[in-house]
RNA sequence: GGAGGCGUCGCCUAGCCCGGUUUAUGGCGCCCGCCUGCUAAGCGGGUUUGGGUUAAUCCCCAUCGCGAGUUCAAAUCUCGCCGCCUCCGCCA
């Protein structure tokens, strides 16, 4: 969440930098009423309080000296405010609790650099690969569900008759490919990224953390028996992982990496890009996250944007880069960069990437601080995060790209090692 | 799932039975100062984190795993929950 100091101090600006992302100015102003109400309710709580306290301790002196009558005094006065405290408290903590339960919903603060706009037609194109666009060949034009079917790799009628539809299961050579691209992008981000194997059911407080409840309840899968939600992505169990804690600025960055599955209910969505693997209920994905200084950041940004890029490229994949405008961002973000590949067979680009600087957004609703080595207080990280990548997409982009005039699929080279070295896939027979 | 033990200010630790002179004890570590040829030792002071208030200091409130309750008053008593450890049951 926002600092509501910010709100406090600078309306003005904020009233700005949200109004570019399409919040309320009048919302704003709402907040900032709450906010002088609740910390005058708690003025007024902790006045009462202390003179209960100070009364307290009085009851106590007056027993040490034997003096009963007067403690009797004292304790029944000490009552009669008691019952004013306990209301003003009550009124307090609904105060503070409606302050909270407003800047839970609000969007973080857009990035100077991030870009205007009200939808997503006004998102940038930052850059393109190659610098000319590939040629494709009419073999090439076959979507992935057809070329998935035909060769055995991906069987959406089994899915969808274990889980419903949306749900893909792949076979064989598909299977395979998953896995491979998963040790693949692992092993690439190995140098500097501590791989992590997270929990992928995790509890509210996880998933409010990173911004995804309260506002986007209907988009996660709940289990209700046990109150676990299955997680979106692994930037929910990640960023948690130091929730609540102070770091070193020594520690920082701390960079990790996580291969898990992300499950969406998508429920906006329905109807929309339902064919194959466009969009589905669960996917492998593998995540980059860093929890940085404010100094770190940025350069941590444009790497991990890098690193995403630059597995696309090894695996031959047309993509480009948008720079999204404010109002497309999603709620924890300041500035985002999509990544969408271009898949010849269904002639569209796919986002298969996002990756995000939340400044210290969710540091602020999970409480992740670091002590700075200069001395000083604590301050909150900054959290980013960055898909590298989502492979149902991928996956296939991979197939309509690799297929030849026969019918077989040619994998990207660099899969090689993760595929025991069989780079094609045969076409059928 | 069952039985028992434990969770205190960075780390260790006292306090809990028997509620109130506790602004939570002491040690280690760390910071500032004194002393000192230098270092160590010694001496003095400081050292949880939030919030409110203030020009700043002061002051006030919260914080002893989390939450609720009892009470004039809770680290201390009661209940619930969570986590860790030991043993048992079940189990990939």
């Amino acid at each position: 969440m926002i600092d509501i100091r910010l709100v406090r101090d600078d309306l003005e600006s904020v009233r700005d930098a949200l109004g570019r992302r399409g919040v309320d100015p009048k919302e704003v102003d709402r907040l900032a009423a709450m906010d002088a109400e609740a910390r005058a309710a708690v003025g007024r709580r902790d006045d009462v309080r202390a003179e209960v306290k100070a009364l307290s301790r009085q009851v106590g002196e007056a027993r040490r000296s034997g003096d009963t009558a007067r403690a009797e005094d004292l304790a029944a006065r000490s009552r009669a405010i008691g019952d004013e405290e306990r209301s003003l408290n009550v009124a307090a903590e609904e105060a503070q609790d409606e302050v909270r339960q407003t800047l839970l919903l609000l969007p973080n603060l857009p990035g100077t650099d991030t870009p205007d706009g009200v939808g997503p037609e006004d998102n940038v194109v930052a850059r393109s690969w190659p610098d000319t666009d590939m040629e494709y060949t009419e073999a090439q034009r076959v979507p992935h569900w057809e070329v998935g079917s035909e060769l055995g790799l991906l069987d959406m009628e089994r899915g969808a008759k274990l889980s419903g539809s949306m749900f893909p299961l792949y076979r064989g050579f598909g299977a395979r490919l998953l896995r491979a691209l998963t040790s693949f992008a692992l092993d690439s981000h190995a140098d500097e990224f501590e791989e992590v194997r997270p929990p992928t059911m995790v509890l509210t407080e996880t998933m409010v953390s990173t911004g995804h409840l309260p506002k986007f309840e209907e988009d996660a899968y709940h289990l209700e028996r046990d109150d676990l939600w299955a997680i979106p992505t692994a930037e929910v169990p990640l960023t948690s992982m130091w929730r609540g804690d102070v770091l070193d600025e020594a520690d920082l960055p701390l960079r990790l990496t996580a291969a898990t599955a992300c499950f969406r209910r998508e429920a906006g969505a329905a109807g929309r890009d339902t064919r194959g693997l466009l969009r589905v209920h669960e996917f492998d994905k593998v995540e980059l996250f860093a929890y940085a200084t404010p100094d770190q950041a940025p350069a941590l940004l444009d790497s991990m944007v890098a690193r995403a890029e630059r597995m696309l490229q090894d695996l031959g994949l047309q993509y480009r880069v948008l720079d999204l405008c404010a109002a497309d961002m999603g709620i924890s973000a300041s500035r985002t960069f999509d990544l969408e590949v271009y898949s010849p067979g269904v002639d569209m680009w796919l986002e298969v990437s996002s990756v995000s600087w939340c400044t210290d957004y969710q540091a602020r609703r999970a409480n992740i601080r670091y002590r700075p080595t200069a001395g000083g207080p604590p301050a909150f990280v900054h959290t980013l995060n960055g898909s590298a990548l989502a492979w149902a997409r991928i996956w296939a982009a991979i197939v309509e790209t690799g297929r030849r005039a026969d019918g077989s699929v040619v994998l990207p080279e660099v899969l090689s090692p993760y595929l025991r070295g069989e780079t094609v896939i045969p076409a059928a027979g």
